[in-house]
DNA sequence: ATTTTTTAGGGGAAATATCCCTTTTTTTCT
DNA sequence: AGAAAAAAAGGGATATTTCCCCTAAAAAAT
């Protein structure tokens, strides 16, 4: 029987190296590479000399395309691909975003090896597989409010949301940004109505847990 | 030559099982055991009959004793075994208090495969090992304020502070002390000055950086 | 070409946060 | 028990934040 073609895209190398031996111990699997980026995997699929793999292990948090972006590109240039997720983080949100991303699976990387040898056959032959976990997850999402997510912000919020989370004032964030203080108001308060808050805090808080600023 | 015994402990067993094969894969090296908790290690080398590592390959993030702790005990406990922490924080705080435990090396989970085999052979040999990126923030570390650390809070500090990094006013924050809210500015104060910030933003910062309040 | 939307900016007021300095009460030390 | 230190609270002033309502220019849409 043929194997299945995978690629790792992980920038833990340590990682990635080790998992690659791992996986190279199952017959039925064969790693055609190991890239550290997503914007790496974007450019082997683009290549049309490559051979493409039927099933990417895909991390999340990776320098300049993270595993959401490439799966969400994966979804609309290659949707033959698999992608199955396997990452460390393990909040709601971040999961949700990648499956709606179009991911078939999510491991986190505390798994037995066994269970990952499981689930990249249930993939290949069933097309996902989904950890009691992550079925756990998607159930609690369901009765929570469905606007929590996909808000999306124009680059002026963002640059504006990220000041924020400094210790300057509004005057000093308006010069930083060569507006007037009156407008950074408007942004100040368009985005307490978008994001629901009450207070800087609240955009500071929302910010840091949206990792849209990394302390 | 009689290969050099490492004990592997990292909660992601993924990454610990990959870890094992690739490190079997150099002959120089034998893996005793792969251990998912600090406890567990703190366990195996206190059992006499169990032949004792050379090196141990610890995580720092672990569930119950974390890489910090389960170092700082075997500096007390078995000085003589070696740690080499191996780890995705990369946060100076975090290097600085493995170190102070007594690691000798610190490495970061993307490094290059070669890497590590080479900082085990030097552990091995020189008793140490430093990447340029340890070495550096040891460096850093050194002009900067030595009262960054150790910072030490009351229980009514840590109480306001965590209720800093929510909506809640002072008014609000004092209810739920059940202290006037001039009292809460005599802490507030107090924390701007112990934590050098200016602003309420400040001690929020502080506080998630510090992982005093978790996201 | 005109309407609509977005972006930038303003006035004024009330609430909140920040600062500095003082007093009273409670706790701790010896 | 008496002195010293720490915790709790207040007065008063200023700066900042937040809120609400409004205008002008620029960009986008039709």
């Amino acid at each position: 029987m043929k194997p299945i073609d995978i690629i790792i895209v992980d920038d833990h190398l340590l990682f990635s190296q080790a998992l690659n031996g791992l996986i190279s111990n199952y017959k039925e699997f064969n790693i055609l590479t190991v890239l550290s980026d997503g914007s790496e995997l974007v450019g082997y699929v683009s290549n049309v000399n490559n051979i493409q793999p039927e099933i990417v292990l895909m991390d999340i948090q990776m320098p300049i395309m993270n595993g959401i972006e490439a799966t969400d590109w994966l979804k609309e240039h290659k949707p033959e691909i698999k992608v199955l997720a396997l990452s460390m983080e393990c909040d709601e949100t971040t999961i949700l975003k990648m499956l709606r991303a179009g991911a078939k699976g999510y491991l986190l990387k505390d798994i037995h090896p066994t269970v990952l040898h499981h689930a990249l056959l249930e993939v290949h032959q069933n097309g996902f597989y989904y950890t009691e976990n992550v079925a756990n997850t998607l159930l609690n999402s369901i009765d929570k409010k469905p606007t929590i997510q996909n808000i999306k912000f124009k680059d002026k919020e963002l640059q504006f949301l990220k000041l924020c989370c400094t210790e300057l004032t509004y005057k000093k964030i308006a010069e930083e940004m060569f507006l007037s203080p009156k407008t950074i108001e408007n942004y100040r308060e368009a985005l307490f109505e978008k994001l629901e808050v009450k207070t800087r805090i609240g955009l500071v808080l929302y910010a840091i847990k949206e990792k849209i600023v990394i302390l």
